[in-house]
RNA sequence: GUCUCCUUCGUCUAGUGGUUAGGACACCGGGUUUUCAUCCCGGCAGCAGGGGUUCGACUCCCCUAGGAGAUGCCA
C-alpha cells in the first residue's frame, strides 16, 4: 500500500519550529517509504484565522527547501486541501452520524457550559459536558429550533467500555471511555467542524496511511478512533512524536525562547542547519553520526529510531551546527548571504559601490570561521565601513606602558606601515617582531595597540588582512586620531 | 483534581540481560595562533529512588517520585 502522510497546520500563527519538525518527519518518512507527503490547511477556526499565517507556511517551506507532493498549490486529486473548502463533505458525514445515532444536536448556551464547569471545578469532579442534550425529545428540539436557539452537534462517546489503539512508537494505548471527553462538539454553531471531526474525515478521504503528529494529540487519539469506528472506517496507523520542550522544560512557546521560523531566518540560521538539528530532536541514526543532509535523511529516516522522551531545544547546539554549515559554504555563496545583513544594518548601500564590492568580497574569508549566525557579521566588520565611535584609552595602552610610551610606540608603527601595501604578510609580521623586540614589549601587545586603534575593539578579524581591506589612508587616519588622543592624555 | 504518556551526563542521544555505560553540545584545562574564532589534545559529568525476576540487570516486571501533555463551539 502506498504510504500517504500529511502535515496539517492551522493558519492561526507563524510556523513554529516544533511544527516544522513534525512536517519534516512526515516528509522524511514519505520519502524513505517512497510515499506521498501532503499539506492540508486546517482553517476551521475562523476567529483565529490569519491570512499572513498562510503566506508564512509557503515561505517557511520554500526556505527550508522541501515541499509537499499534494497541497493547495499542487493538486493530487484528493483536494481541496483547505478544510474551509470541504464543508459539504463534513456536513454529509455528520448527517450520517446523526442518522446512525452517533451524534446529536446540543442547544446548551456557552453560559450554561461555563457554569457547569465552575461547579465541576469547585466540587473537584471530572471536567466536561454533562450530556444534557443527549436525550432531548423531538418536541424539545422543535421548540428550541423555533425559538431560534443556536445549536452545535456533539458526538456520542460511549460512557462504558474502553478504546485502545496501536501507536507505532508507544505501543498499545488504552483509555477507558469514561475518561474520554464526554460528547465533544464536532460541528460548531457557525457550521464549521472542529478539529476532531474534520481531521478524521480528511485523513480518511485523503487516504492517509500514517498519522505522524506530536504527542500533545495522544490523549485525543482514542476519540478519533471512536469516530473512525462510528463511520465504519479503517483506523490509520498512528505515531505520536515526542514533544519539543523549551529550556524550562515546558512546551516550547514564545515565552521560553525563539520559536517562530521567521525569527531563525532573520537571525541568520541556514536551512541545512535547522533541518539537521531538528531531525535529531527525538530521532537518531546511530551512536555517533550527527551530520546529515536532507537527501541523506530522506534515505536514512525511520520510525523505529525515534525516541519516546520529550526533547529540550538546545539553542547552543543549533548555533554549533549553524557555525559548521556556515564554514562549509563556498565563499561566493556566503558573500551573497551576508550582503542583506550588511545592507540592513546600513553598513553598505542598496547598490554596492566598487569600493564596497571590494571590501565585502574581502571580508568573507575573514569572518567565515567566526560566524555562528549570519547576523553576527555586522559587529565584526563594522570598523571596515565606519569610523570608531569612541576609544577606550585603557584598552589602548599596553601593559607596562603609559600614554606617552604608547604614543611613541604607535608612531613607530605608523612609520613601519608606510610601505605596507608592497610587502607580504610575512614580511610585515617580521618587521613587527623586530619592533617589538626593540621596544621590549610582546608582539601581542604591540599588535593589540594597533588592533584597538583600527577597530576600537580588542577582538577583531586578523589584523593584517583587515588593514588591507581598510586601506592605508583610513589606517593612518585612525592612527593619527589615536595619537592625538594620547598626546592629550600625557 | 482526573486521565494518558515519559524518565541514561546540565542538554541532545547510543545502548534492547554480561560494556571500563559510547558519542555530541555546553563547561573547564592545555596546545597552535597577532586578539577572537577555527583546529588539535585532555578533563568534568549520567543509568531518578525502592522492591522484585535472574547466575547476572541501564536493559524485564511492580511501586514510589519527578516531568510533560490533555481535560474547549483552539488546533
Amino acid at each position: 500500500m502506498l504510504v500517504r502522510v500529511r502535515y496539517a497546520p492551522s493558519p492561526t500563527g507563524y510556523q513554529h519550529i516544533g511544527g516544522v519538525r513534525t512536517a519534516l518527519f512526515n516528509y522524511l518518512f514519505a520519502r524513505a517509504k517512497g510515499g506521498r507527503f501532503i499539506l492540508r490547511i486546517e482553517d476551521t477556526d475562523r476567529d483565529r484565522f490569519m491570512e499572513k499565517a498562510l503566506e508564512d507556511i509557503y515561505r517557511t517551506f520554500d526556505w527550508l527547501g522541501f515541499h509537499w507532493d499534494e497541497g493547495p498549490d499542487i493538486d493530487g486529486s484528493y483536494g481541496p486541501y483547505c478544510q474551509s473548502e470541504r464543508l459539504k463533505l463534513y456536513q454529509k458525514h455528520t448527517e450520517e452520524l446523526i442518522n446512525s445515532g452517533y451524534a446529536y444536536f446540543c442547544y446548551c448556551s456557552p453560559e450554561r457550559l461555563e457554569s457547569i464547569r465552575k461547579i465541576q471545578q469547585k466540587e473537584k469532579m471530572p471536567l466536561g459536558y454533562d450530556r444534557h442534550c443527549r436525550n432531548l425529545t423531538d418536541e424539545d428540539r422543535k421548540r428550541l429550533e423555533k425559538q431560534g436557539t443556536k445549536s452545535v452537534i456533539r458526538f456520542k462517546v460511549p460512557p462504558d467500555g474502553s478504546t485502545s489503539f496501536h501507536d507505532e512508537l508507544l505501543g498499545t494505548i488504552e483509555k477507558t471511555n469514561y475518561d474520554i471527553n464526554p460528547d465533544p462538539v464536532i460541528i460548531k454553531s457557525d457550521g464549521f467542524p472542529t478539529y476532531h471531526l474534520a481531521n478524521v474525515i480528511d485523513d480518511h478521504s485523503m487516504k492517509i496511511t500514517h498519522i505522524i503528529r506530536a504527542q500533545e494529540w495522544l490523549s485525543s487519539a482514542p476519540l478519533h478512533v471512536l469516530l473512525y469506528r462510528a463511520f465504519g472506517w479503517e483506523v490509520p496507523k498512528y505515531c505520536h512524536l515526542p514533544m519539543v520542550l523549551g529550556q524550562d522544560g515546558q512546551k516550547l512557546s514564545k515565552r521560553n525562547g525563539a520559536t517562530r521560523v521567521v525569527e531563525f531566518i532573520e537571525k541568520g540560521y541556514l536551512p541545512e542547519a535547522i533541518i539537521n538539528y531538528i531531525a535529531l530532536l527525538g530521532w537518531s541514526f546511530d551512536d555517533s553520526r550527527e551530520f546529515f543532509t536532507l537527501k541523506e535523511l530522506e534515505e536514512l529516516f525511520s520510525l523505529d529510531r525515534l525516541n519516546k522522551a520529550p526533547a529540550v531545544f538546545d539553542y547552543k547546539k543549533l548555533d554549533w551546527f549553524n557555525g559548521n554549515y556556515i564554514r562549509k559554504l563556498p565563499k561566493e555563496e556566503l558573500r551573497e548571504k551576508l550582503i542583506p545583513y550588511l545592507k540592513q544594518d546600513k553598513l553598505i548601500g542598496d547598490q554596492l559601490t566598487a569600493e564596497e564590492e571590494r571590501i565585502v568580497t574581502g571580508l568573507v574569508p575573514l569572518v567565515q570561521e567566526r560566524l555562528q549566525v549570519l547576523s553576527d557579521v555586522t559587529p565584526m566588520v563594522r570598523f571596515l565601513f565606519r569610523e570608531v565611535a569612541e576609544y577606550n584609552i585603557e584598552e589602548l595602552i599596553p601593559q607596562k606602558l603609559d600614554a606617552a610610551g604608547t604614543e611613541r610606540v604607535l608612531e613607530k608603527i605608523s612609520v613601519l606601515l608606510q610601505d605596507f601595501s608592497g610587502s607580504s604578510n610575512e614580511e610585515i609580521e617580521q618587521l613587527f617582531r623586530d619592533l617589538a623586540k626593540e621596544l621590549g614589549i610582546k608582539l601581542g601587545g604591540l599588535l593589540m595597540l594597533l588592533r584597538v586603534t583600527l577597530t576600537g575593539s580588542r577582538v577583531s578579524p586578523p589584523l593584517l588582512e583587515s588593514i588591507r581591506l581598510l586601506g592605508l589612508k583610513k589606517t593612518m587616519g585612525r592612527i593619527n586620531r589615536v595619537l592625538k588622543l594620547l598626546s592629550g592624555r600625557s
